[in-house]
DNA sequence: TATATTCATTGACGCAGCGCAATGAAGTGT
DNA sequence: ACACTTCATTGCGCTGCGTCAATGAATATA
């Protein structure tokens, strides 16, 4: 289950494209505490309550941050995908569990070693505060999302942020037809702790969407996007509505959108 | 309106509590470029899309961080309490407007000589980093009370709040017969922003739990908690319930909970 | 003191979404 | 090919909350 790679600095670079500018050194330290592991989906990484002793990146694949409550909800607060970072950098206990959405790759170090390396390198603390700076940016962006008070504009929002964030390999953001695809990559159970609503009431607003004509349901978890413009209206966000559609017409093949 | 301490010392770990264990070169450098701000309730200190270029403590009243959209609805993501730090410490511009929910005082500094600072004192970095890490919880953690379907789940998770991380100068959480009190510092319109409702709503979910029984409206703005217990389950966490009456049991007079 | 303004409250009504339940669709194992 | 499991969809009744509107209470202004 577990591989440590032989090269670190292949390994940390490239796993982690966002450690790339890090000193030759730095890199090759940390290499040596990388070890990649394999998830499938499903697998829990860690109880809210655990002391988890790793940092992780996530290379491939979408986890998600979630949390059991007394009353049997369970509330998903975030996904991570590729090139996110989970786990305690200081001692607390983690406050939500962590689960594989769909299979996926992460490459962790321990947490005893990285923070060592993080004190000795103020590149790579420099590198982590920005990250988290823009995680709590994310997480506001994302309560925006949640406050729309119907379940259709919170959907519409959800898509929307798969357009910008959560394109890439396990998001497929494509074109058929001249029109934009978007393949959701989470079941709509999962769908529905995200945005605070049922499963049922996911599928309703699936297809009241649709019998809008703003999407088309080719398959439960693919939709083509008739309109950005609509999509992002019925989502409350006109603006980025038309933000996208600019990026999406100068768009070819499976590039990335941002 | 603004008022350069003379001695830096006192100005900065007098203001700001969680700096005090810095060393004291640093707390002088940081004092140089300290100005104290008063502002008064609904002043509004930045707007969405402005590079704000400045950090700021709180260290006295509560700012609301928030997002008007295009629809008109007003969404705030989070309030701002002494010890809370704004503003962007690199270069993107503000994602939120920022205003005083309530007459405020504030510590600010000028961006660059901050972050050149930050550069050259790990340990301030590393605070700094520490108070992200827990800014990016209580996101999260309030996105759990957000989750809640019903708005008075939403609102007696929010009063929970304030016996816990709000309380303070601005929040009273108080005594009075044996019963806990809590001063809510926020109107109904911005509570019912921040809560995803209507003020209305707001409303009746206090008058609701008054008619249960859970609390005692004795003003608009204060409330006695007959049942702590009540309220956490109410919220959909009896555990917090358990918690908070142990320690509301020990304490004696004015003194934080936490 | 009288008036205006702001805020909290209460009522009436309609609708969106939840809860439960049944059906359909797709994949898995024997 | 079969049952079995999992997931998506659809129907229906109920309820909480949004919406609109009016009233009350408290503070500010003249």
């Amino acid at each position: 289950m577990k591989n440590t790679s032989a090269n670190g600095r292949v390994c940390v670079s490239r796993m982690i494209p966002s450690l790339v500018h890090l000193p030759d050194a730095i890199l090759s330290e940390l290499g040596q505490n990388c070890q990649i592991r394999r998830v499938a989906a499903g697998q829990v990484l860690a109880e809210a309550g655990d002391h988890l002793g790793m940092i992780g990146f996530v290379t491939k694949g979408i986890l998600r941050m979630q949390k059991t409550l007394p009353d049997g909800r369970q509330h998903v607060v975030g996904l991570l995908v590729a090139g996110d970072l989970f786990g305690r950098v200081f001692d607390e206990p983690m406050n939500f569990s962590i689960e594989a959405a769909t299979d996926a790759t992460l490459a962790t170090f321990r947490r005893t070693p990285f923070e060592a390396l993080l004190s000795r390198s103020p590149e790579l603390e420099r590198l982590i505060l920005v990250h988290f700076l823009t995680e709590i940016d994310r997480a506001r962006d994302w309560m925006i999302v949640l406050s729309n008070p119907r379940v259709r504009g919170r959907l519409a929002g959800f898509l929307l942020k798969l357009c910008t964030r959560f394109h890439g390999g396990d998001t497929m953001v494509g074109s058929v037809n001249g029109q934009l695809t978007i393949q959701n990559p989470i079941s709509r159970a999962d769908l529905a702790n995200l945005l605070g609503a049922r499963p049922e009431s996911i599928s309703r607003a699936f297809h009241a969407l649709a019998d809008d004509g703003i999407l088309k349901i080719i398959r439960p978890d693919l939709v083509a996007v008739s309109s950005i413009e609509d999509l992002a209206e019925e989502a409350g966000e006109p603006e980025m509505g038309d933000k996208l559609a600019g990026v999406i017409a100068h768009r070819m093949g499976g590039k990335a959108l941002y």
